[in-house]
DNA sequence: GTAGGACCTGACGCTAACGTCAGGTGCAAG
DNA sequence: CTTGCACCTGACGTTAGCGTCAGGTCCTAC
């Protein structure tokens, strides 16, 4: 498939695509006339992409993380990589549920005072 | 306390405590030279930035919920902006469980095949 | 063979949250 | 009164993840 099918399957822009591309997460044939001609696998992997990028990892991150994905990391380093990453997502998660807990608190506060 | 001094407490850097007074996330006091003079209860205001950065909010986001928070938001626009923002906080973390979680799926794969 | 939509490669623009000079002032100590 | 460190106000630099032209090519259809 060509760059714009992917981009409306994906539900990314066609720039985005090629920003992928050029930090190495995404990989395409070129037709003779020199367009990206992409497989149809591509769509499940901009989507995983988006879902790491919603988790806050940035493209160097997700393009250092890829031959765990992409080979099954068996190295030690890779399953270090994987594993230090669990635990930034896990730091991330609890940052969050403590805003959640603050955001709460002058909920409830504004709640009882309106009352 | 200058600036300086609550750039050690709150364990932020004095430039980022000028830009948050930039903001409109801090006030001050000026000594007759000029200087920055805070409350120490900026300490926890700022700390409590850095609980709201880290989740996701912004500058922009964060000045508009200080009314809520100073005053208690009373106003059905400020608890409608509270709530919302929780609601944007628990996509947010239901977005980093389903990364967690295709996280974890590569790395049991990958101790599957290294077994 | 030609219209015109999809695609190509640069390359500059944009926003956020500061970092980092530069050049000048405040202030507490000796 | 002079160090000398903390502080001041601009103002430009930086990074990421694209958006958005500009100017030119490919490809499919008629």
């Amino acid at each position: 498939m060509r760059i714009g099918e992917l981009a409306k399957q994906s539900g990314v822009s066609v720039r985005a695509l090629r920003y992928y591309e050029e930090q190495g997460l995404l990989e395409s044939e070129r037709t003779p006339g020199g367009q990206r001609e992409f497989e149809s696998s591509a769509v499940d992997r901009v989507r995983f992409f988006q879902t790491l990028y919603a988790a806050g990892l940035s493209s160097r991150r997700i393009a250092e993380l890829l031959p765990c994905i992409d080979t099954g990391g068996t190295t030690k380093e890779q399953q270090a990589m994987l594993q230090s990453e669990r635990e930034a997502l896990a730091h991330r998660m609890a940052e969050l549920r403590e805003a959640s807990a603050r955001l709460d608190e002058v909920i409830t506060a504004s709640k009882a005072r309106s009352l």
